[in-house]
DNA sequence: CAGTATTGCTAGGTTGTCTAGTTATCAGAG
DNA sequence: CTCTGATAACTAGACAACCTAGCAATACTG
């Protein structure tokens, strides 16, 4: 976790204890995802299920509330995995009691996946107390700093989204000489 | 993955005028959060090697840089693994030439684990373009918006790590007894 | 009604992780 | 100095979750 000043910048603030605030909020940017990444493990343990069950349940929680239930095709579109997978993903959470499989109403090769009652109050004791603190925190900030966190957090997602990749998923070795010294 | 927060939000406060602050910081920290997601899949994919060992190498390479190499009890503990899954880990990444044992100055038991210059370019190539547009992104920031965010995101982290209040297990009787990545 | 597309499931294979046990080395007690 | 327990890394075997390929049932279309 060592950031290190940038040498050319040459401001460093070490005398007057502070450093630049950019540093701050990129760290402070990590110490959050380190921290989400821990949640995420608790909740995985303490639901005695993968990252992806869990993930799968909050989708189909969502799709619930909104009157829109998923079938196994939309899961695996949006887990990003094949539909074996998702078959044997719907035998797991069937078997842990967490989620149904109802027919479709009107396609009769199809399903309808419904999440039950238990994991719904599950998934609500797990995750429904972190995401009211999180709520807590944001109606903390007033109008402009909203507008000043979600436009940075905006640029951030542009800032990691934006790929220019020269290269594509060739062989590795085609890019192992050019350092853009970036650091 | 990308989803319908845009086409949800403008259908939502369009006769509104105005959607409280609070939902938008939340919902720009799920789009950012989404974002960083998929650039690790792409990461992950353009590098050829899993999750894990890019996190590994990312460690390595930061370990490197602070003068402090990183053994293979270190990187299991910070990765959160096994020592056997670490091993593992070292062979692959051993046998793609992205990182090399060698043997520790003082304790003949143990290994000094070093990352190769390729590692450091390919890591740097794929990651130091994005690490530089959200430093430049940060930067941007006036030092007040900067303790604002800084502030928040401190807040937020504190939020998603304080879930240790008892739950109610009520309902988890048919769990698995031997979840993964059990400590 | 025939032909193609789609849905979910099954089979077989790959990968990454785990637990348990082994070997070599270190550090401290006698 | 030697013996004993702890530690570092590795090996072996098993398991969970993913993938690709292919199948039966159903929907849609000409």
């Amino acid at each position: 976790m060592s950031a290190q000043p940038e040498t050319s910048s040459g401001y460093w603030y070490a005398t007057e204890g502070q450093r630049p605030p950019a540093l701050q909020v990129l760290e402070a940017m990590r110490a959050y995802r380190a921290a989400e990444t821990a949640m995420r493990l608790r909740t995985r343990e303490s639901m005695g299920m993968g990252e992806r069950d869990v993930l799968a349940l909050r989708y189909l929680l969502e799709a619930d509330r909104a009157g829109t239930p998923l079938s196994p095709r939309d899961l695996a579109s949006k887990l990003g995995i094949s539909s074996a997978s998702t078959t044997t993903l719907l035998d797991r959470l069937t078997r842990s009691g967490h989620v149904a499989r109802r027919p479709h109403p009107t396609d009769r090769r199809a399903l309808v996946i419904v999440a039950t009652d238990e994991a719904d109050c599950e998934v609500r004791s797990t995750l429904g107390a972190v995401h009211e603190r999180m709520m807590r925190a944001a109606r903390a900030l007033t109008a402009e700093e909203a507008a000043t966190v979600t436009a940075f957090l905006h640029a951030m997602a542009e800032a990691v989204e934006a790929v220019d990749e020269p290269q594509s998923k060739a062989r590795v070795e085609d890019r192992r000489h050019q350092g853009p010294g970036a650091a």
